[in-house]
DNA sequence: CACTGGCTATAACGATCGTCATAGTCTAGC
DNA sequence: GCTAGACTATGACGATCGTTATAGCCAGTG
C-alpha cells in the first residue's frame, strides 16, 4: 500500500477544483487540469473513466466536504463563530488569489448541461449547498432560533456568501464581504436572541 | 417603420445575455449567439468588431440597465416594493426557463480572463452590481435607514439574490428564493424602522 | 444610370477541445 | 525471474472554437 503524500488522484481533484473556481467548468480543459496537477493526460481518464463530468463532480464534492469540515469544527463554538469562519474561509481564497478565484460549487451550478439531462456535477452542487445549509440551520436551532427562521437564515447565509464572493471578484475589492459580514452577523445575533 | 422589431443588433445582444445566463460565457460560442438571434455569423463581427469581449460586455450592460430600469420604477413605492420586484424578476427568469437560466452578470463575473488583463466584461459586471446597490441604498436612506446600514444592506440584497438564483438552479426548486425573500423583507423593514 | 456603404454569405485559418486507443514502464507478489 | 495490473506516454480522431478575409447583395443618393 503506497501511502501517498497527496496521491496523484487527489492532486488532480484539488487542482481541478481550484481551476474551475477561477475559470468556470467549461473553460477548464482536462489537459490543463492534468498539467496543473503534474499528471499526464492519460492518467486523467485512468482515474476518472467517465471523463470530465466525473472529475467536475468529484471536485465539487471535494470542496463541499472540505468546507463542511471547517464549518462543523467552528460551529462547535456557536453560530456566530461558524459564520465568521465561513466568511474568513472565502475571504482568504479571494484575497490569496488576488480576486481571481471563487467558489467552484457556484461555478458548476451556473453552467447548463449540453443535453437536457441533469448532470451529476449539478446534483453534487445542490447537495453541497444543502449540506452547508443544514449545518448552519442545526446550529442556529440549537442556540434558540425558531426552526423555520433557522432554515431561512441558513439559506440566506449560504446564498449571500456565494454572491458576495462573486461581487468581490468583479469589483476587485473585499468591501462587499465587509458589508455582508456585518449584516449577517447582526442578523444571526438577533435571530438567536428572539 | 419606426422600429419594426428589435434591430438585429439588439436581438443579438439580448440573445447573448440569455445564452450566457444559461451556459456561462466561455461555453457560449459566437456562432450559437448568431444563430439564436437569426443573424449570420458575419454580422456579429460587423456589429461587434472587438469580438466576443465586446459582445459579452454589451450583454452585461443590457441586462444591468434593463434590471435597473425595473428596479427604479418599483422603488418609487418604497424599498420593500423594490425588493419584492427584484425578487420577482429573477424568480420569473428561473421558473420560466425551468431552472435553466440565471443571471448573466454573475456568469461573466465568475470567469477569469485568459490573460491577466482585466477584461471589459468583468468591469461592466462590477458596474452593474454597483448600480443596483446604489439604487437600493439610496431608497433605503430616503426611508429612514442609517447611511452605512443602507449601503451594507444593499450589498447583502444584491449578493443574496444572485446567490439564491444559483442555488435555485442547482436544486431545481424555488425554495431558496422563498427563504431569502422572507429574510430580506424582514430585514429591510427592521432597518427602515430603526 | 452608377456608386457607395451597410449588411450578408461563405469559406478558411490555426488552435484547442473531449475522448479514445495503444504501447510502454513500473512495481508488488508469487 | 516472471507475470499481472496499476499507471504513464504518445498520438490520433472528429468537432468546434474565435477570428479574419473576401466577394456579393441591395437599399438609397446623386
Amino acid at each position: 500500500m503506497t501511502k501517498p503524500s497527496p496521491s496523484a488522484r487527489e492532486r488532480i481533484v484539488a487542482g481541478a477544483a481550484d481551476m474551475i473556481s477561477r475559470r468556470g467548468l467549461n473553460a477548464t480543459s482536462i489537459r490543463e487540469m492534468a498539467k496543473h496537477a503534474g499528471a499526464p493526460l492519460g492518467s486523467t481518464y485512468h482515474y476518472f473513466p467517465e471523463g470530465k463530468q466525473q472529475l467536475a463532480t468529484e471536485a465539487v464534492r471535494f470542496t463541499g466536504e472540505w468546507t463542511a469540515r471547517c464549518l462543523r469544527k467552528e460551529l462547535a463554538a456557536g453560530p456566530v463563530a461558524g459564520l465568521r469562519a465561513f466568511l474568513t474561509l472565502w475571504r482568504k481564497i479571494v484575497v490569496d488569489s488576488d480576486f481571481r478565484a471563487g467558489c467552484p460549487v457556484l461555478a458548476v451550478a451556473i453552467e447548463e448541461p449540453a443535453g437536457d439531462e441533469t448532470p451529476a456535477a449539478l446534483a453534487a452542487a445542490a447537495d453541497v449547498f444543502t449540506t452547508w445549509e443544514s449545518l448552519l440551520a442545526d446550529s442556529l436551532r440549537e442556540h434558540g432560533a425558531e426552526p423555520d427562521q433557522a432554515a431561512q437564515l441558513a439559506t440566506l447565509i449560504v446564498a449571500a456568501v456565494e454572491g458576495t464572493v462573486a461581487m468581490c471578484r468583479a469589483k476587485r475589492s473585499t468591501q462587499p464581504l465587509d458589508h455582508t459580514a456585518e449584516q449577517l452577523q447582526a442578523l444571526v445575533l438577533a435571530t438567536m436572541k428572539a
